[in-house]
DNA sequence: CAGGGCCGATTACGAGCGTAATCTATACAA
DNA sequence: TTGTATAGATTACGCTCGTAATCGGCCCTG
């Protein structure tokens, strides 16, 4: 399933929280976008179109839920770009990522962590 | 510098060597994409239009070699990647990656070597 | 019962993209 | 010198995207 950038704005307004109306989405997403209610409409409506999501009756109106899962999409994008771009290994684009400074000592804390856990396994 | 998908092939392309003559990069890109030489013809033009490439006159033909650095393409995808999708943070994507399975043993032993080369510092 | 408002549906439209075919100029071959 | 092959330049075209405006139907209110 390809979702746009755009598309994915919305998404993750229902992923965060569901079922909403139209003008929630619209609430929750326009001061970070600077949309018109017009355009988030018309994203809900591709976004059902495409099967992304579903919309329940609810009187005079609809309650949109994501059907595709966000761990579904995080893993799709993800594994793209790490194919693209660095031959499927995850490895050097940690490197990458150390190398221009975007680890952040949380970061660092939570791979070692991380790291450790899947010793003892 | 915006690059497409198709384009970033030919960048590659360009990165793993340079200058190439167009039909060079044709060889070097069609077998993967089924792309006739035309399109990679295109995709030149447009990347010179950016400026994402340079070209050297060579006889009556050209040499074209990257403007953009490989590098710098690959922070900007990856961070925009990262920024989009965990918030900026690079340890809740690994996490992903290691919930779906995508590490293999040869990353796990980089990722160790990784931190511990950082520990030292 | 008629008019207005509200909501989703339809339509719009220019930019970029993927994918090429065609045009044009030029360098060599006959 | 004139044709022909070839390389880059120009043009093409349908699709998706971002960003909306407008339409059409239905429910409430007067």
């Amino acid at each position: 399933m390809q979702i746009s950038d755009a598309e994915s704005v919305v998404m993750q307004a229902l992923w965060a929280s569901s079922p909403m109306a139209a003008e929630d989405v619209f609430a929750a997403v326009a001061p970070g976008q600077g949309w018109q209610e017009a355009t988030v409409k018309t994203l809900l409506n591709r976004l059902l179109k495409k099967g992304a999501i579903s919309a329940e009756r609810d009187g005079r109106r609809f309650l949109y839920s994501p059907v595709l899962e966000r761990d579904q999409w995080l893993r799709q994008e993800s594994e793209g770009l790490v194919d693209r771009l660095f031959g499927g290994r995850v490895a050097p684009m940690v490197a990458h990522f150390t190398e221009s400074g975007r680890l952040s000592k949380k970061d660092l804390a939570e791979l070692r962590r991380l790291l450790e856990e899947l010793d003892d396994e």
